[in-house]
DNA sequence: ATGTCCTCTCTTAGAGGA
């Protein structure tokens, strides 16, 4: 079984790049982040014409997850991070497919930080924290995979000197992320290349992706009842090359059955 | 500081976000 992550930036305006990448891969799971479009206005006929099931909680302008099955049923069990009825963003989607907990995140950005964003940030990192340490001591397996705008060491950025202030490599955003795999989590990309230079984002400016000047900041984090099942891991590096690109690569997993 | 690209609007230019 093959789980994706990637971060569209637009699924209308990626639509066809999207489309195209389905089709040559065929993941039986992806999840989307930055869908950067309204609940309604998600492209489901052209989703179910390439063979998915799909469920998402879209939004205006920004953010929005979604979940989408290829010949899967798709058992939606929460649309909303738990622990503050206040956050509207939509940027947590949980379904079970095929046995499997799938948790689709768009953890926040935080820049600038210092500042608000940067609080939300951490505030969201918070409960999205206590919701994995939930989840973890169940009895399923467990992915959480999306886009955690985290930087997890200096081997997962091209120059990390030049990140040290960003909300993506802040001393207080690594801690967050190391306790969070204090759990007992499995890193899936780095487990199975722990000392290989591997990015899932390349900034549009200064030609970053054609000089692979990357961050590595979308994840795959796997309960032990998954990480006995990792076979394969890796980045469709190739489709960030292509024309009206996300400025995020897909990432992947293979499980045994 | 800047670069680019997305989406939306007090819409064809500018703002906000990444």
């Amino acid at each position: 079984m093959k789980i994706a992550t990637y971060n569209v930036n637009g699924i209308n305006g990626r639509l066809p790049v999207l489309l195209r990448w389905l089709e040559e891969t065929t993941p039986d799971v992806a999840c989307l982040q930055e869908l950067k479009a309204p609940e309604e206005k998600f492209p489901l006929q052209a989703i179910t014409d390439a063979g998915y099931n799909a469920i998402w909680h879209g939004q205006k302008s920004w953010n929005g997850v979604a979940i989408l099955a290829h010949n899967m049923e798709i058992q939606e069990v929460r649309r909303v991070l738990p622990g503050d009825p206040e956050d509207l963003h939509s940027r947590y989607i949980e379904a079970i497919v095929n046995g499997i907990i799938i948790g689709c995140l768009y953890l926040p950005n935080g820049n600038p930080a210092p500042g608000p964003k940067f609080d939300y940030k951490m505030d969201w990192f918070k409960r999205f924290t206590k919701h994995a340490a939930e989840l973890y001591v169940g009895k399923m397996p467990v992915v959480l995979a999306g886009d955690y705008n985290v930087i997890p060491t200096e081997l997962d950025a091209y120059k990390p000197e030049r990140w040290t202030e960003d909300a993506l490599f802040r001393p207080e955003t690594r801690e967050a992320f190391k306790k969070l795999m204090a759990q007992g989590w499995t890193d899936a990309l780095r487990k199975l290349h722990p000392n290989e230079t591997i990015y899932t984002f390349w900034d549009y400016f200064r030609d970053a992706y054609g000089r692979n000047a990357g961050l590595r900041i979308d994840h795959f984090l796997l309960n032990p009842q998954l990480d006995k099942r990792l076979i394969n891991a890796g980045v469709d590096m190739n489709v960030r090359g292509w024309e009206k690109s996300s400025d995020h690569g897909p990432v992947w997993i293979e499980l045994a059955d």
